[in-house]
DNA sequence: AATGAATGAGTTTTCATTCAT
DNA sequence: GATGAATGAAAACTCATTCAT
């Protein structure tokens, strides 16, 4: 399941696809919080967009803080459909890779709004920002292998470095997607891509 | 007065100038705002920490929302000692104007936490979006003069495109700053820094 | 104030003396708690007796807990009308204190439903049991020269362990207390009455 | 089994003897009454302490309520190894009788916390109160046969009253049990158990 | 101008109880 | 017999806001 899935609205979510209850409070949590932030959800809510009462959500989750953290897990632990593209281009690849970060669509936003309330929390809030930096972590590790790839079959220049190659980018890609919530009227997402693009640009070797 | 004397702590504030009690209370809810989020602020501690009453509170500001809304304008009203500046190179202009978003004192720290959640919180709310795009506009202008000079100066490649390096300069600097919050543990001042003078050199004119 | 005060009838207390809201509080609280129980006791039930909201409850105390440990405080600080007797025999005086310990009146009976209650919950909860070992410590030092001077004036025999009366004492009273409350049937308050006589009576000197 | 076994802890249990499960329940309940209070106590907690799931709980007991009960009139049902003594003089049967209610186990002291919880629940319910009340009546029997056999061996004074003397007994050991619980600090079971014995002595024929 | 007592709606959470399986 | 998911009422507590003084 991709993030669109995730945050598409709910009312489609349940003819497709038989999912556990456990699953659809958090789809839930996570829309409630993209829209209304942590604070402004409450846990009847919650239920009330599950279809439950607020006893059962406690009764899943301990509690708001346990429920907030799971939703959390659950919206990043999207498989992703990466190795689908595993013998194409790096450079492909890391397009593809960028691309889910866009604002291409409605469920784009929402994660990012998501993102956004979650890490105001998390910059508060010990726990989270341990498991934020976990999965940060991992995304560096995997667009350095990409980065480090493009560079071994020279799509990439050869002199770049890669770990700052890679925190500029992951940078980038924040810092974008952060204007593009609050900044809307200046940071389109047109315009966002096309400052990524420039970038990668900027990686690719220059014609001898 | 800039962000760091109002995000320093309170007690080292009083002595300085003679303030209002307006913005005594202005700075003790960016304070609040920093360390317990918007929502994780009440009335009643700003209320203390401002050595006021509740009623007070309420009757200078109308409600907390208006109170918020006062406190984001105040913080982002620096008049900025970018003036003492104007007849240096404009890469060190540019350097100082990169160097208040830093994280170099505790009250940078505090004033990013405050950014983020004013961040989090105007992406959903019209009307602070609307103040800080406008903000936003202002910060760009000012870069934008900034690179244009130094362009003419020959100090920066004659081939960037101005507004394309604005963006992304500022884009680059609020995702670092992100990091630097969330992900304390992978990305530290000096490594945003690094990163950030890196993006600057290749900004310069290369050796001919 | 005595015991009997605190434990009229909420309706009676307006009309004769002027109190403060928060005294109200601690009576409606010290014969909710005699009449229902701690636990059984709810916010609520404190607001609707005392005229007040919940809110203004937690207002004023800070809490359930504090609110209970407010009210036990409140139910022994009877200043007692102990010094009028200041110049009567001991025996006198004893007999006076005993009494304050008697089923006289339905306000005693809620006095010592509520002591009850008090010390099932002083049983779990180790700030309770302090502050009553405190009080009992008082109680015993104000026995114990009471028999001292009884016994020096020849009313008690003078082979008494004063130490050892005085804890005896105050363990009949409390255990008969206690049958009075949950063994009415075969204990009544003239029975309770009488025992206790009976066991002064063992104190004072045999005629020579 | 006396209440020693009762209140002893639950993984000495299993080993010794098959019990049924409504029994393992009703055990699970007065300890955790004893530790937490009545109020205290969720149905949860039983399940989880009797290894069965609520439901099963309220299966077999109708409620709380029918639980609380059952647990009370169980914890009572003490068979009591008093025939054992049967030939042993007045005064050791008495003081054997008397031994169970010290403090000299920690089962000792789960039971006078179950029994205060008791007593303070039966002052508000007249259901409890009734049966307490006869258990009070067989006990108050028990030590009434056992004196009044003491007094015509002559090991116990002849002028005492023997009704008196049970009552004023029986009232001493729960007054000493209840100040051994909440004045744990000033009365401790040495001194319980001393004061005991000096009012025995007190029952005993003076030398002539 | 300033207070702070008072409010009451709203929040999270607990828990005895039910019931389909 | 036995389960445990689900409930919904009730609890304690919070807090922005009001208003008499």
């Amino acid at each position: 399941m991709t993030s669109e899935e995730i945050f598409k609205d709910a009312q489609d979510l349940t003819a497709r696809e038989v999912s556990s209850r456990r699953v659809d409070v958090l789809r839930a949590v996570a829309n409630l919080i993209a829209e209304h932030g942590i604070d402004g959800m409450s846990m009847r809510q919650v239920a009330d967009a599950a279809g439950l009462s607020t006893g059962t959500i406690n009764y899943y989750f301990r509690n708001k803080q346990t429920l907030i953290a799971a939703a959390m897990d659950y919206v990043y632990s999207l498989p992703a459909d990466r190795d689908a593209l595993r013998n194409k281009p790096a450079l492909e690849q890391i397009r593809n890779a960028i691309s889910i970060f866009s604002f291409t669509t409605e469920g784009h936003r929402r994660w990012w709004r998501f993102w956004l309330e979650y890490a105001a929390r998390a910059a508060r809030d010990q726990d989270l920002m341990d498991s934020h930096d976990e999965r940060y972590t991992r995304q560096r590790r995997y667009f350095r292998a990409l980065i480090d790839a493009g560079r071994e079959d020279r799509e990439l220049r050869p002199d770049i470095d890669v770990d700052e190659t890679v925190d500029t980018l992951l940078a980038l890609i924040d810092g974008l997607a952060t204007h593009q919530i609050i900044n809307s009227r200046s940071v389109n997402p047109a315009r966002a891509a096309h400052l990524l693009e420039r970038f990668l640009e900027s990686l690719t070797a220059p014609p001898a």
